[in-house]
DNA sequence: TTGTTCTGTTCCTTAAACCCGAACATCAAC
DNA sequence: GTTGATGTTCGGGTTTAAGGAACAGAACAA
């Protein structure tokens, strides 16, 4: 598919970030063997990124520095979504008690960028930043139902379909069809697809021509049902139509 | 200092996110000419970053992606401070109606971590993860505080004085004698050091043995003063030290 | 239409440097 | 003292990064 040329020893330095948070800090050796690549190439990876500061030392062992801090909150403030998300988000988190994200997609994934949480909402995905596929949840169904048939299947053949759970969708004419009902109410609410136990209502948040996101609630299966449910259903409408019209007229302009 | 071995094409790939950044986007040409590289030198090292997902592509137009924000929110998180910080300084903001940010100093920097701004509150730093020089700031002179004179040496000479306003402190011995009070005192109070006009107070959050960073309020110069002043600094020394105890007791084993 | 001038992309060739391996240094533990 | 585990240094062979030049495609003016 994409054949073209790329830079190997970028590759390496990537792989080499990549290992150091999965490992959660590590050695010289311990990252070259997980890495299968000699010590002294890991070595001169590690010096190169200290040098520029993106990782920090104790005592041989080698963590990420704060520096992706930086690169990463400036990528969440260059979407200029915050003043028109944030306020909303946190206003149904009071209202229904339970978790409160702001999602986006990304390159195929759904990516987990403002998070609120409620009374007694649950701490689930935890980071922000974490991404997930779409087809796993009920925040990236809610985006993909505002996709073409023909752009899910493209994302889907690329992405594949990670299984979180024994309930997650694994193909794509299942997700199509799923995605038929969501078109149709504008809501998606999944149970047991991204994590077991945990229900999940999300409502998608679009301007005139394209999708920024959407706002999902996550809670225990078994208290999101009847009138709870149909509350917390309404309030995401709001919340949603609510950051639309902020991202329109506020201080956003995109 | 340190002529160690290093891997020249990280360096480059690591100037092409810095610059990306710095651009805020840009395509392939604006970007080589920025380097003073080859079109197609960047061109590759582009292609690779998106192959891997650092990159998005707008039109011809490359941005940082939020993988970024996966690794920064995981170094934020690795700290293990959230659930010791963020409620005293929640608490603090809505108490000054000030801004207050929670500071960590990494490789000779200043770091802002967590921040929460009060009532009449003015953002100014805007970022988490930004980066400043420890003399410039009452977070971080109230850290360097917290270390010997020895150490205090050690970073100024690696840092330098950058200067942010003409007030900016800009040799080491000024430095030396302003920590000498604030290690008195235990509290750092600086005007128009940062940004003109503006004045903040700083109280370091210290362990049995390390500090783990301190917390500043900022505001108005001609608005802390007086009475607020007074208030603000005890405020500030109680919201330490609850993070202080809260970090020692709590969840937060480290 | 045609020409101009921006883009981004491809390909070739060579000098550079990445990566490995092996040796060395250092520290703990037994 | 010896063993085994680290991190670190260093020379060299061969991959390959990086530059330059040519190509493609779009936007725009004349």
């Amino acid at each position: 598919m994409k054949p073209t040329r790329t830079v190997k020893t970028a590759d390496t330095l990537l792989s080499v970030i990549n290992q150091l948070q999965a490992l959660n800090g590590a050695g010289v050796t311990e990252l070259a063997t997980h890495l299968e690549m000699a010590k002294s190439t890991v070595h001169d990876h590690l010096m190169t990124l200290h040098e520029h500061g993106y990782v920090v030392k104790e005592d041989d062992t080698y963590y990420l520095s704060l520096r992706f801090l930086d690169h990463g909150s400036y990528t969440r403030e260059r979407l200029a979504l915050k003043e028109a998300v944030t306020p909303p988000i946190s206003q149904l988190a009071d209202d229904t008690e339970e978790t409160v994200w702001f999602v986006v997609e990304e390159r195929g994934q759904a990516v987990y960028l403002y998070r609120e949480i409620g009374e007694r909402g649950v701490d689930l995905v935890c980071r922000s930043g974490t991404r997930t596929g779409l087809h796993a949840t009920a925040a990236g169904k809610v985006i993909l139902a505002g996709y073409s048939d023909e752009r899910v299947r493209e994302i889907t053949d690329k992405q594949g379909f990670d299984q979180k759970t024994p309930k997650t969708i694994a193909d794509t004419e299942t997700l199509l069809k799923d995605l038929k009902d969501i078109r149709d109410t504008g809501i998606a609410v999944t149970s047991d697809e991204t994590n077991r136990g945990v229900k999940s209502v999300a409502v998608a948040v679009s301007g005139t021509e394209e999708i920024y996101g959407s706002v999902v609630v996550s809670g225990p299966r078994q208290r999101l049902t009847g009138e709870h449910l149909e509350d917390t259903k309404s309030l995401i409408r709001s919340a949603a139509n609510e950051i639309e019209l902020r991202i329109d007229n506020d201080v956003c302009f995109r």
